[in-house]
DNA sequence: TCCTCGGGGATTGCATGCAAGGTAGGGGTG
DNA sequence: CACCCCTACCTTGCATGCAATCCCCGAGGA
C-alpha cells in the first residue's frame, strides 16, 4: 500500500543514491538540463531534488552558478566525527532497555557474519561488511526508538564519508572494529547501557581515526584526488 | 557586498520567519498559491521554499495535498531536548578555551542584562528576556566554532517551540534559569570546560521541565489549542 | 440514520518558455 | 607580452499553463 512517489521524490532519491553511492564524486557539477534528461523527468523536479539536498548538505548550490555535489575538508570531517560521538552512544544507551531477546539475536547474527568475511584470510570480503555494518547500526538505531536523535545523525552522516570505509582499514583498527561490534550485543544481553555506551564511544572513536588518516593520506596524494573543477 | 537574493531565498526566510515567529501556527495550511500572492511571487519559488522547509522539518509535506505548518507532540518536544541536552552541553565546553576576554565581558553583560529585566518586579519585561537568551546563546555556539555541531543544533530547535518560552516559566524555573547564565560566564572566565558543560545541562534539564509542563498543559487544554483541522 | 457513491471545485505536480545573469574565448590596448 | 574588455553562448531563475489528483458535499440506497 505504498502510494505512489512523485517524479520530485525519485529524483531526490535517485541523486542521493548516486551521491551517496560516490558515482557523483564531491566536487561534480550537477547541470539541471543534464540531469533531467539522465532522469527523464523535467528541470522542474530535478531543482526541488537540488534545493532539499542542498539543505541536507549533500550538494552546494550557488545562485546562478549551479549546483556541485559538496565536497568537505578534513576539520568537516572531524566536526562529523564529533558529532557521531556525541550520538551514537547516546542512541546505543537508549536501545539497551528496548532490545528484546530476537534483535539481540539479530545483532549477533550480523556482529558474526562481520566477523566472518572481515576476517583475514580467504573467506575475507570487505565489499560484504558495508551493507552489513549498515544493517548493524541501522539496527540499533532503530532499537533506541528515539526519531530526534535519530534523525540528526542521519543529518550527519550525509557525507559519502562512510562509504565504501573499510577499505581504508589497517587490519588492527578493523579488527577493533569488529569486535566492538560483539562487544556491544554483549553488552545489550546484558542490559547494561553504560557499557554499551562506553564501547560505542570507543568504536566511533577508532573509525575517526581511520578515517581522518585516509583523508589526510587522500588530501596529499594528488593521484587520488578527485576532480573539483571538472 | 551582499549579493541579491533570490525569490525563492527571500521566500524561504519569510516563510521561517512567519513560523518561527509564530504567525504561522502549527498545523496552519500553507496553499501555494495564497503564499505566492502574499510574498509577491509565483508558485515556483513558494514550492521551493516549502520544499526545503520540509526538509528542515519546519512544515509537513503530503503530496497532493499540500504543506501545513508542523505540529508537535509532547514526545518529539522531549525528544528534541534530549538532542539539545547533548549538543549544548559539548557546544559549551568546545567554547571555553575559544573564550577571551571581550567574549566573556559580552556574554556577561547580556546575563547581567536578562537578570535586570528578569527579576520580578517593576522593572520586569519578560518579552525582552527573548532577544536576550538568543544572543547569548547565538554567541556562546559561534565561540564553540564548531559548525557542524553548531548546525545539528540548529536543525534541532527548529520547531517552535522555544519561541516564546519565557512567559511559561514559574518563578522559581525563571530564577534557576537567569543564574545559570550568570554560572556559565563564571566557568568561561575560569576556563573550566567541564564547569561550563555541566552548567549547560542543568540549564537545558531546567528548560526541559518548564516546557514540558508546559506542552502538556496546552495539550489538555482546549482553550489554548491551535487549531489543527482548519 | 448511516453509509456509499459520484460530481464539481480547488489544488498540487510537472512541463515549457522567456528573461536575467554568468562563463568562456577572442580581440584590442597599455 | 600581459591584461582588460566585450561579445556570444549557455545556464539558471521564475512565470505560466495544463493535466492529474484530492477534497468536499450532496444524493441515493440499505
Amino acid at each position: 500500500m505504498t502510494r505512489p512517489l512523485t517524479s520530485a521524490e525519485r529524483a531526490l532519491a535517485t541523486l542521493r543514491d548516486l551521491i551517496m553511492g560516490g558515482d557523483l564524486a564531491p566536487g561534480a557539477r550537477l547541470g539541471e538540463v543534464e540531469l533531467a534528461e539522465r532522469l527523464g523527468v523535467s528541470r522542474t523536479p530535478v531543482r526541488e531534488a537540488l534545493s532539499r539536498l542542498a539543505s541536507e548538505g549533500l550538494v552546494e548550490l550557488v545562485p546562478n552558478r549551479g549546483a556541485r555535489v559538496a565536497t568537505w575538508t578534513v576539520a568537516e570531517l572531524e566536526g562529523v566525527f564529533d558529532l557521531r560521538s556525541v550520538l551514537e552512544p547516546q542512541l546505543t544507551a537508549h536501545a539497551v532497555p528496548n532490545a528484546r531477546p530476537a534483535d539481540v539475536d539479530a545483532l549477533d547474527d550480523l556482529a558474526r557474519r562481520m566477523l566472518a568475511v572481515g576476517t583475514p584470510g580467504p573467506d575475507q570480503d570487505l565489499d560484504a561488511l558495508v551493507p552489513l555494518n549498515r544493517a548493524f547500526h541501522d539496527r540499533l538505531v532503530a532499537l533506541a526508538a528515539h526519531p530526534t536523535l535519530a534523525a540528526a545523525l542521519a543529518a550527519a552522516i550525509h557525507p559519502p564519508i562512510v562509504r565504501r570505509n573499510f577499505l581504508t582499514y589497517d587490519e588492527e583498527s578493523l579488527r577493533r572494529s569488529l569486535a566492538h561490534h560483539a562487544e556491544i550485543v554483549a553488552a545489550l544481553r546484558a542490559g547494561d547501557p553504560e557499557w554499551a555506551r562506553a564501547v560505542m564511544t570507543s568504536h566511533i572513536a577508532n573509525a575517526r581515526a581511520v578515517m581522518v588518516r585516509a583523508a589526510r593520506l587522500q588530501a596529499t596524494d594528488p593521484a587520488t584526488r578527485t576532480e573539483e573543477t571538472a
